[in-house]
DNA sequence: CCAAAGATGCGCT
DNA sequence: GCGCATCTTTGGG
C-alpha cells in the first residue's frame, strides 16, 4: 500500500509516479483491480483548480494533509483526488485499465469473476456489458466500476482493508504530458498538468497521439 | 430560491 | 468532433 509520504510530494511529481500504480477495492468479498493510466495535477494557485475558489466545507480534504482523499460530484457523479504537499494542491485520478494481474487484459480472455463484479457495477447506459476499454476510461466511470462514493470517501484516508493503491517504484518507460481536460479559456487551460501512461494511451480518455492536428512538442511532449 | 456553471459522458455525425 | 442530457454545488437576489 502506498504510505502517505508518497501523497506527500509536489503535485505534479505524484501524478506522475502513479501511473502504473494499481487501485485495490474490496467489493463483496473480492479485490476489484485497476491500473491508473491516466492523472492530473492541481495547485492551489492555479485557477483550474477547485482549491484556488476557495476554502468551503466541500472542498475541505483539499486543505488538508497529503494523502487524504478528496472526492466530488463532477456533473453530478463521483470522481476520486488525492491531496499532496502544499495546502489546496492534490491530483485527479482520471483514468484506469482493469486490472487482473500481470499482462494487459483484453476483451477476448474469459474475464475474471472481479472484472465482472466490475462490470456489474457499472453497465454500459444501454444496459450491456461495459468493454474493457471503456469500464474505467474517465474519472467518474472508474468510480462507479469501483464502487468509490463521495460519501463514504470524501475526506478520509485509505485502508489496507478496503480501499488503497499499491505498485513498485517503477514509472511507465514513456509518459505522454499534454493539457488537463475541461478547463475553460483563462483558467490556466494551457498548464501541461496532464500526464498518460503511453502504453495505455488508447484507452484513456482522450487520446494526444491519435487527436486531429495534434502534434508532438506543440500540443503535447514525451517524457 | 433559482439560475448558472461545472476537473463529464454519450450518442450521433 | 460536437451537442446535449444530467445533477450537484455555488452564489446572487
Amino acid at each position: 500500500m502506498l504510505q502517505t509520504s508518497f501523497f506527500n510530494r509536489d503535485a505534479c511529481l505524484v501524478a506522475q509516479q502513479l501511473l502504473g500504480k494499481i487501485i485495490f477495492r474490496q467489493y463483496q468479498g473480492h479485490w476489484l483491480a485497476a491500473r491508473i493510466i491516466e492523472t492530473e495535477a492541481y495547485y492551489l494557485g492555479d485557477k483550474g483548480s477547485h482549491a484556488s475558489l476557495g476554502f468551503t466545507e466541500k472542498r475541505k480534504a483539499l486543505f488538508m494533509p497529503a494523502g487524504t482523499i478528496y472526492k466530488y460530484y463532477a456533473r453530478g457523479k463521483d470522481s476520486l483526488n488525492v491531496s499532496c504537499r502544499g495546502e489546496g494542491n492534490a491530483v485527479l485520478i482520471k483514468s484506469a485499465y482493469p486490472y487482473a494481474g500481470p499482462g494487459q487484459l483484453t476483451d477476448s480472455d474469459a474475464l475474471p469473476a472481479e472484472i465482472k463484479l466490475m462490470q456489474q457495477l457499472n453497465p454500459a447506459s444501454s444496459g450491456g456489458v461495459r468493454p474493457l476499454e471503456k469500464l474505467c476510461s474517465g474519472q467518474t466511470l472508474l468510480c462507479q466500476s469501483l464502487n468509490l462514493k463521495v460519501d463514504e470517501w470524501d475526506q478520509q484516508q485509505f485502508d489496507a482493508t478496503c480501499f488503497y493503491f499499491a505498485g513498485n517504484e517503477e514509472t511507465p518507460e514513456k509518459i505522454i504530458q499534454t493539457t488537463r481536460l475541461g478547463i475553460p479559456a483563462g483558467r490556466d487551460e494551457y498548464l501541461l498538468y496532464r500526464f498518460i501512461d503511453y502504453d495505455y494511451a488508447r484507452f484513456c480518455t482522450s487520446n494526444p497521439l491519435t487527436k486531429r492536428n495534434w502534434l508532438e512538442r506543440k500540443h503535447y511532449r514525451i517524457i
